[in-house]
DNA sequence: ATATTGATTAATAGTACTATTAAAAAGGAG
DNA sequence: CTCCTTTTTAATAGTACTATTAATCAATAT
């Protein structure tokens, strides 16, 4: 039954591998069926014949980069450790994630931002964890703030102040390297100037 | 000698508008030209006579928002408060300017990154102001910090501190309507509660 | 060995977009 | 009014891209 096994085996995993580069790299206007077929080294057509379409295909690899983001989220209230410890734990993890991904965030806000409908595609394969994730991580806020270590903040605002001091040097790195010339080597050292400060900045905005 | 006076008073005009909210609504590759001149009223063919090209035209508008976020960072040194003072003052002034542009930080993030070579051709046109800007915003900070009124820090932690606040809630408003359905009502109030709060995130986290 | 099925390609239909060109329209100057 | 310049438009050349189609190629199953 199975038979006409791939010749080169793994042209569909090599399609999906360069589409995600290119779209990361230039998002999914500038990004062609035509240059994802060269750089997976095959024919143009075979795109359209694994993934029907370039929007289709485009989502496989949104939905894969998005859960990737989401995943960051969900460790916080695993460990055994103090409030403080388990937040900055989550804090260098959420950091880690963007110094793997730095492409990621110009992504996720070039697509949703030029593209609202594809929101709705997304938020259907999602719709339980965000709510899920934040009543937890609200109630556990709450009790923080009654004890007197934490200010009174919703969990947005928490969530927010994270994300803002985390993903920032990252979206900027063309902005830097316009404004000030920041090369790479430089641009190294403020991530991890960062990385460090980062947790600081976020542990003192949240004392009462 | 100037004859041909126009028609309908402001074809130029008018198509510079209509670009400027197109661009800055869905980035240069998915805005035309006939969508542009559709929007301005006129034929499709007025837009390259008076802008000769779709990337001069960009460029016009983009140049025009550059300008107006770097003169957002120009006013910190005149008045004569307190060091304090003045800086609260600067983190408002520029929290307003994207709540005036919401859409501003999202076109240069979307266009410097896919498009670096843009960088080049923005970056001859004002490569005085960053630096001198930054050398006497530094020489502030260094007496601040010998008087022990603030950690020692360089002026670009300081200003990345202070964009990564401001900033991320505009470019996250279709990221929060994704996840957690936030509604335009919503998207407000946490505006204004960001606006008090960026502020005392900015001075608790420069502290000593 | 041949049929069958999946993988791959060449060719192309169809669409959309940028930019140019040549002509028409609309005024002002003499 | 007639000439001249500027503005505006219609038409289109040229390009690039998505998606489809029909044919070819390769491997296996019978």
């Amino acid at each position: 039954m199975k038979a006409g096994a791939r010749r080169e085996a793994g042209a569909e995993q090599a399609i999906l591998d360069s589409a995600e580069k290119l779209f990361l790299e230039k998002g999914y206007a500038l990004t062609s069926t035509v240059e994802i077929a060269k750089k997976a080294g095959c024919n143009q057509a075979l795109v359209h014949y694994y993934f029907r379409s370039k929007d289709k295909l485009f989502n496989t690899v949104f939905i894969k980069k998005v859960s990737l983001l989401l995943s960051s989220f969900i460790e916080i209230n695993r460990e055994n450790a103090s409030f403080e410890e388990r937040l900055k734990r989550e804090i260098e993890l959420h950091f880690d994630l963007f110094m793997s991904n730095p492409q990621l965030p110009f992504l996720l806000i070039n697509e949703l931002t030029t593209n609202p409908s594809r929101l709705l595609s997304i938020r259907k394969r999602l719709k339980k964890l965000p709510g899920k994730m934040l009543g937890l991580m609200q109630a556990e806020l709450d009790a923080e703030a009654k004890k007197g270590t934490v200010r009174p903040m919703t969990v947005v605002d928490l969530v927010l102040l994270i994300v803002s001091v985390n993903v920032v040097p990252f979206l900027a790195k063309p902005i830097l390297a316009m404004a000030i010339g920041m090369d790479d080597a430089e641009f190294m050292k403020l991530v991890e100037r960062k990385k460090q400060e980062n947790v600081q900045t976020v542990l003192r905005a949240i004392r009462p």
